[in-house]
DNA sequence: AATTATATACGAAATCATTCGTAAATGCAA
DNA sequence: TTGCATTTACGAATGATTTCGTATATAATT
């Protein structure tokens, strides 16, 4: 199996993107040793993951040196967005309306927090009309 | 396998779940049917679906006339406030700010679906102090 | 140089979700 | 009653994702 075309990273790989995200380009070790902060994860395990990625043009990689370094090759808002947008339809039959009270109304959202949406709304309301 | 504790709602299941939700207890015909209207799915498929989800209690089942009547054994927002914990995890670390800045930009939110959320927000400005 | 540690490659096992074929039971209609 | 349609039960095929064992290569250490 190479070369695939645009597909939807699995849970495994969307932990692994975030990691990638978050902390740059890195090796499957600092990657895997991330992973094991919350769960247990074979070494290997990860680097066929990230290997899989690369074949699914989620990940590119750098293999100068012995150890390959990963870098993540899709960007973190477009991919929030799609995942998302299935979500949406999924889980709250397309309301995004639905899914903000319910995400604002579950976790205590701090004050600051708040006003950023509420200038964002603002923004919409006179801009969208 | 029977008697299995409190399990989460996988894709199909939720589909299913989302037609009883809506449509009231139901038949597996009804449900299989509805599905249909948009994708094509087996009647014996939908039957062993709904048939997992009693045996994982997400659904209730009459079984007095020939005919069994399913009916959701979890609740709406519930279900959706579990789900949503999920996927603000794994897909937004955890910021449901960040989720919902992206549900609104993504999305064209009527000014009266706007104006709801931002009453929300000013009410728990005030109640969450 | 020999040993040990660390890396990649690869295939295949394990797990989980989905789909369906077939058999058996039940009700309905001719 | 006989046959046809509809239903449930059950097991197993399929497919996708995740996990890992083993082989091999490369570098570092003694």
């Amino acid at each position: 199996m190479t070369a695939e075309k645009y597909q939807k990273p699995t849970d495994a790989e969307l932990e692994i993107l975030q990691i990638l995200w978050a902390n740059g380009p890195s090796s499957v070790r600092f990657v895997n040793d991330q992973l094991n902060l919350h769960r247990e994860v074979g070494y290997t395990t990860s680097l066929k993951l990230m290997q899989i990625m690369v074949d699914k043009k989620l990940a590119i990689r750098n293999t100068d040196s012995r150890t390959h370094i990963y870098a993540a090759n899709v960007n973190e808002s477009d991919t929030q967005g799609k995942l998302l947008e299935k979500f949406l339809d999924r889980t709250f039959r397309g309301s995004a309306t639905q899914l903000v009270l319910q995400a604002l109304g579950n976790h205590k959202t701090s004050p600051k927090e708040l006003a950023a949406i509420k200038a964002l709304i603002e923004k919409m309301e006179t801009t969208g009309d």
